[in-house]
RNA sequence: GUCCCCGUGGCACAGCUGGAUAGCGCAAUCCCCUCCUAAGGGAUAGGUCGUAGGUUCGAAUCCUACCGGGGACGCCA
């Protein structure tokens, strides 16, 4: 039950029974205020322009047109010509007795879709770094949130497995081995490895050239360096498996679908797009002009979908991926989660695949952009040595400071709860401070920020649901099954129960923009409501009538519920105990 | 040069299709643990929403110009 909704369609109704009104829009919005109640309508000034009227009459007319009996309690004019909709206690008391009972929580599924989403994808020639948290954690939660609204998702890992920085790799594995070193040794520190071959790259007369000549060999098939390739991949993708594996995040190893799966389909996009007369010759390369983002002197963009000597790029294989996902795969939507400064690429890639049939015409390209980490000096994120900061290590961190602050505090967990609790509580922070953001430029890393457990954070989302569990252990009350009649009397009471049946709202507009962070900001309300609810309403303290308490223990089974549910689809674990 | 993103209290951020007195967290000051876990609650202080125009009954939100920051723009991904 979509509450929002529900009085919005009851809106839209009353405005086809007012002359004029008819197709008029029905713009409604949450109150900020609960003396406005709980949601507002404001159409009726822009109705009164339209039809050359008063608009706090027009308000008068819709309030008479609309049926809110059972659900409202209220429809106040106020001001210019709002409205403003106070739900009824017993209404809400009843929804949250409905939605307790029922597992989804009151959340229906949405017709089902086919949904690609393409996350993570890590330069496998490197170790991830903390620029990579993003593009999988947001892309975790979007998946989640997704696939309980009921949609078929497909997670693809387009692992950056197969460009010019393998040729280079290949290159220097190939000097090295012929140097008689250990190539298993080399590898093993496959971020100092990459260092050496970039140094070499940029500064060695030849070698970039040979890195060039490796990658069309290695495009092309050629045993050996498949061979090399091989090694440096199944080295990189155990170390990505690793990360994922602590931070929580649903991928597994049938999600690789690296840009080496497309190889074979390559050659053919580029034939069919240039037999389309879409690409032509260009300098040597194969390129597609794109008019539609000229410039002011009339010139075209290009796009470069093969290279002069041969070899095809990172566009090329975005097209076949498009072409895959929209063909083979049959997706209704593909989402990809890269950095901003892919805005352009991906706007150029859907230019050409619309063109050129590489999408179905049904098919939603969407490109999820977010902004780089950047340091306190605003540069790119290094180490105080000038490397990059490597992502397992910040975890690391993150669940030994939580471990600290467990330790120095009274805690009746055994030693292992307390390091499980660590873990949880650490490696939710960090999820947690990053997918809160919308942020689309760039941002500044900050530690302390990071990994702080007070006020907005998850370990204060963590602890609302620990406070929860904790009365009802404390109760000695089963919370499996366990029902109650809901009667909402206070005002804490209420708002609580209002921001609970939003739920469904916060995670349909997550599902609708790839944005993490509306769920993030919901839940953080929610808790924050229950902490008032449960500074102002005792529970299980003396003097509480039998009946009142009962209600109160659903309200707040309610919110751990909602909690869990929430924090799972974010990603971040949450204990009974901390 | 062209295009894209951003500019909200000391710091870090929310503000959805324009709506009523711009929110939240850190940090600051002050209260609250014989009481369901103080990783908490309550209160105070702090903002001409980059600047200037415009559209509108109404603008942080839409439009234009300018200033400031970041990014992208043919063989990296």
């Amino acid at each position: 039950m979509n509450v929002f909704q529900l009085v919005q369609e009851r809106f839209q109704q009353a405005l086809t029974k007012i002359e004029g009104a008819e197709n008029a829009p029905a713009p409604l919005a949450r109150s900020n205020r609960p003396e406005f109640g709980e949601y507002q309508f404001n159409g009726a000034m822009a109705l009164a322009k339209m039809l050359k009227s008063n608009p706090r009459e027009i308000a008068g007319k819709i309030v008479e047109a609309v049926e809110l009996d059972d659900i409202a309690e209220s429809l106040d004019i106020a001001g210019p010509g709002f409205i403003n909709v106070k739900l009824k206690s017993e209404w809400l008391s009843q929804q949250v007795e409905t939605a307790l009972a029922d597992e989804r929580l009151s959340v229906e599924k949405e017709d089902e879709q086919t949904v690609v989403v393409d996350l993570s994808s890590p330069n496998l020639a490197k170790e991830m770094h903390v620029g990579h948290l993003r593009s999988t954690i947001i892309g975790d939660s979007v998946a989640r949130v997704i696939e309980f609204l009921g949609h078929k998702v497909v997670r693809q890992n387009h692992m950056g497995d197969w460009g010019t920085q393998f040729g280079m790799l290949i290159a220097h594995l190939q000097d090295k081995l012929a140097a008689d070193q250990v190539a298993t040794t080399a590898l093993s520190d496959l971020e100092d490895f990459y260092r050496e071959a970039k140094v070499r790259f940029d500064d060695e007369e030849g070698f970039a050239d040979r890195a060039r000549q490796y990658v069309v060999k290695l495009q092309g098939g050629d045993a050996d360096c498949l061979k090399l390739w091989q090694q440096f991949i199944d080295v990189s993708i155990q170390h990505s498996e690793e990360v994922y594996h602590k931070l929580n995040v649903k991928l597994t190893h049938d999600d690789i679908m690296g840009e080496s799966a497309y190889n074979p389909m390559l050659a053919g996009i580029v034939a069919d797009l240039k037999d389309k007369g879409i690409a032509v010759e260009d300098q040597g390369a194969q390129v597609v002009f794109l008019e539609e983002l000229a410039n002011k002197d009339g010139e075209p963009a290009v796009y470069i979908i093969e290279k002069s000597g041969g070899g095809f790029l990172y566009s090329t294989t975005d097209l076949a991926a498009m072409k895959y996902r929209s063909f083979d795969l049959n997706a209704d939507r593909i989402i990809i989660f890269t950095d901003a400064r892919q805005a352009l690429h991906f706007k150029q890639a859907e230019l050409v695949g619309r063109k050129g049939g590489l999408i179905r015409e049904e098919t939603s390209y969407e490109h999820g952009p977010f902004g780089m980490m950047l340091g306190q000096d605003g540069k790119p994120f290094k180490t105080r040595t000038g490397g990059t900061v490597k992502l397992a290590d910040l975890l690391d961190e993150a669940v030994e400071r939580a471990e600290k602050l467990l330790s120095e505090r009274d805690s009746d967990l055994t030693a292992e709860e307390q390091k499980e609790v660590a873990r949880k509580v650490g490696i939710g922070a960090i999820k947690y401070a990053d997918l809160s953001k919308n942020r689309t430029t760039d941002y500044i890393f900050n530690w302390d920020t990071m990994l702080s457990f007070e006020g907005d954070t998850a370990p204060y989302l963590q602890y609302a649901y620990t406070r929860i569990v904790s009365i009802f252990r404390k109760a000695n009350i089963d919370t499996n099954g366990f029902t109650a009649s809901v009667a909402i009397a206070e005002a804490q009471e209420k708002a609580l129960a209002v921001k609970l049946l939003q739920f469904v709202e916060a995670i349909e507009s997550v599902s609708k923009n790839s944005t993490p962070h509306l769920l993030c900001s919901y839940l953080y309300e929610l808790s924050s409501l229950f902490m008032t609810f449960y500074e102002a309403c005792p529970i299980l303290k003396d003097g509480v009538a039998e009946d009142v308490k009962q209600s109160r223990l659903a309200l707040s089974l309610l919110v751990a519920k909602t909690l869990k549910q929430g924090l799972e689809l974010l990603g971040i674990e949450t204990m009974e105990k901390m």
